[in-house]
DNA sequence: GCTCTGAATTTTGAATTCAAAATACAGTAT
DNA sequence: ATACTGTATTTTGAATTCAAAATTCAGAGC
């Protein structure tokens, strides 16, 4: 039907903040993420390289360094010649997940007792208001993605450029186990109150209790997901 | 000179250990990772795709393969339409590495005196004992490979995959920090001592005193890097 | 002399091609 | 009918080719 639209078009993504074109292969990356992430491509499903390749339109070349990087990410395994296939889902892999993620969490929080300014602070605050917001209307993937902002906002404001990079990277897999999970909406309020926990420790900048509370709230987390997880 | 020499022969170093056989790729990669870790490739010092292919023998496709794969795991930095230059050792960066690195010992050092088992107790022991020969020797490229075993050895005990995997990611780069550093050998015997105490605390399966230790020692080291550094 | 412009060259990005491995399949023997 | 062998097909691995971007460099203009 829209053979004639030979034109790629891979700055449209690439908004105005940087100023660079993406290369070919992260936008394929880009999307074969979302696809994993989201279910789309089942876990345990072999990826065919030709399907891919005419779907996303582009060559082998791009989309077989795009499967490096997935599989760097720990999204796709690559069976030595014979393709690869969307990892599956651990939950024994997700158990250690959530272990170390607490971890990060709790440095997380005492860094950011010691280092966030007041403005961060409030910017945070007006986001989890605008979550409140969210949730008191039932908005739910609105709920979702300003949860996500907040958490990342908590790494970048911590100052701690490799903890960022970590909680980003494992952030891919919690999502994925998630989805996988089908997460009930029963913790969606407790996690709401935990969330207020967390600013409240923080507009008091008191270490310990802003560290426990972001423990808590990843190991609560963790709990419900390895619950969903156990429950398929 | 020897431009009859078209034969290519991967297949030499692939050994007869996993019984599969290595992409050209990964070969590549492992290569590539070696020489940046020693220094053989200068940090910040532009990667010139011919010039590598040239002295691997390999095309452009399996070289750029494996530079992304260094890419994700910051060894190199890929500059859109300018190749790819390797990644400057960052003191900041560093910094914040121990930082998270610190954290993650500790986290092993909990689930260690949990989880070893008597016979992995005692084979941490062994190769303990065989360090403190090395060490007795001044036999120092021994002394530093066992010292890294130990360390994997600690972290695959610890029975968490996600930590190890964190774990062996991290100590890439502090591995290449080390050789910035020119670390000095005043610390091999207070490292030793340092070893010393994980043993004891790890036997006696003390959780908070083994945790203690490990955090200790990885925050000792990073002191001692980062102090290698500034002085550069 | 210095800077700017614009071709020539080099280098990178991506598609295509070629070769090797794996898979699917048909036919034979048991 | 089932298991096995050898061949055809498909799919992957890697080299090559083609196109686009960056770099280099020469010469014109100030």
């Amino acid at each position: 039907m829209d053979d004639t639209a030979d034109v790629k078009a891979p700055e449209a993504l690439a908004g105005s903040a940087p100023l660079r074109r993406l290369s070919l292969y992260e936008v394929v990356a880009e999307q074969l993420r979302e696809m994993v992430l989201e279910g789309e491509l089942m876990p345990g499903s072999r990826i065919s390289e030709k399907r891919l390749c005419e779907s996303f339109e582009v060559s082998r070349t791009p989309l077989r360094e795009a499967l490096k990087v997935l599989a760097n990410e720990g999204l796709v395994e690559l069976l030595p010649n014979r393709g690869a296939k969307v990892t599956e889902v651990d939950p024994r892999e997700v158990a250690d997940l959530f272990e170390v993620m607490v971890e990060l969490e709790a440095l997380s929080g005492h860094l950011l007792a010691r280092r966030a300014s007041d403005a961060e602070i409030a910017e945070l605050r007006a986001m989890h208001q605008q979550m409140l917001d969210h949730y008191r209307r039932q908005e739910r993937p609105e709920y979702f993605r300003l949860n996500q902002r907040i958490h990342r906002r908590l790494a970048e404001i911590s100052g701690n450029g490799v903890l960022l990079e970590l909680e980003t990277a494992l952030n891919l897999k919690i999502t994925r186990a998630r989805y996988a999970a089908n997460m009930k909406l029963g913790r969606w309020d407790e996690s709401a109150r935990e969330h207020e926990c967390i600013l409240e420790a923080l507009e008091r900048r008191d270490d310990e209790a802003l560290a426990d509370a972001m423990r808590d709230h990843m190991r609560k987390t963790g709990d419900a997901v390895l619950e969903g997880l156990a429950a398929r």
